[in-house]
DNA sequence: CGCTGTGAATGTATTCACAGCG
DNA sequence: CGCTGTGAATACATTCACAGCG
């Protein structure tokens, strides 16, 4: 299945949510797409891949539908997650709220810092990146947030992974090199910005008037 | 241009920049392709729309390279930048070295809690949405990095680009709507978590013995 | 000879358009 | 009649493969 259909199923997750919040029982692949920017067919196409969900004539039941995705995407059990990098951002990441909402739990937090080690933050202690190995056993971690130091990310990927981490979301300017089946997801905001730069300059150049 | 390419950009142009500080004077597709996760055509193909950089037999000047992709990115002048929303991912994208290093400087700050209203950070006031007409007037910034809750993204959105803002790096959980010619790049933290989700688990279930 | 630049080929994602069911 | 589910058509992104220049 392509990432961009499993992005699209957490958006309509997300939209189901709020649905059922408002207490309405159905909801057309036209109503999804409206609120999710694409369009029906895609809706439609994106949710076949797993199943025949609607009523003709009718629509998606919305109670089902998120049930199913939660199914789907994964949500239906608790997912322990490692933070490594202990400075701004990870201290944000920490206090995200729609992490635990999802079934993600921070279970355990890495740094190398020697201000923040023997810290805690909630309860969770601060470890040592040299306990790396300790810290997933006893969590049973099977997911990592990195966001240290570009220098640092390669080898602390390297090092989960062979401690048994296999999902990591990575915050580093870096595109880790893997060996092992892991996943890895990239979100790298200096880029975000930058093609909006780019794409606001050449508005201007060519539309010079607006 | 698609996104795709602009990212690829990206890309390479903080690769270029870390070879020119370790003096490389010339760099290959194939070695820009090998550190950037893509393959060498991609690469000669994203730089050929823009012109003939290279040298057949020889590859790409780092330098001259670098100076160009800078030019072509929109990264050769100041963007000026409104923070809206000062919870704790904003305190953490405010002090993100990278964005100064790119061009991208934090000229004013949003937020509706008294609790910050009045407050300022290094120097930057922290200034009530109701004056984001004011603010944006005076600073003239041009950019909008969006990291209030869910509820408030599209209203100070739809404010901020009738009081001229062009483009916005969105944080919140929402697709914005907008309707004057706009550039929005959204970041969802948990679409990336729960793509990781799917992926592991699917893994779980096709591999068992792994 | 090595590497770029690029048309052609392939692969992948999206959209169309309509048959078919409730 | 309204809306889903889906094969076919289209649009788009990537990769191949090679001619051509330094």
């Amino acid at each position: 299945m392509s990432d961009y259909t499993v992005r699209r199923l957490s958006m309509y997750y997300r939209i189901l949510d709020e649905l059922e919040r408002e207490s309405d029982d159905v909801v057309s692949s036209a109503s999804l797409a409206r609120m999710t920017g694409t369009n029906s067919a895609q809706v439609r196409k994106d949710l076949s891949y797993f199943g025949n969900f609607g009523k003709r004539g009718r629509g998606y039941s919305v109670s089902d539908l998120r049930e199913r995705l939660r199914a789907i995407l994964g949500l239906d059990r608790q997912w322990n997650v490692l933070l490594v990098g202990a400075g701004h951002l990870g201290s944000a990441l920490f206090s995200y709220k729609d992490f635990a909402k999802r079934g993600f739990h921070i279970v355990g937090i890495l740094d190398n810092d020697p201000e923040k080690l023997g810290r805690s933050w909630d309860g969770i202690a601060v470890n040592a990146i040299s306990e790396a190995e300790e810290v997933v056993a006893r969590t049973g971690a099977e997911v990592a947030v990195i966001v240290t130091p570009a220098h640092a990310a390669q080898e602390v990927i390297e090092r989960l992974t062979r401690a048994g981490v296999r999902g990591f979301l990575n915050f580093a300017p870096i595109k880790p090199e893997t060996t092992e089946p892991v996943r890895v997801r990239n979100v790298n905001i200096t880029i975000e910005l930058e093609g909006l730069a780019y794409a606001l300059q050449h508005d201007e150049l060519t539309r010079p008037s607006l």
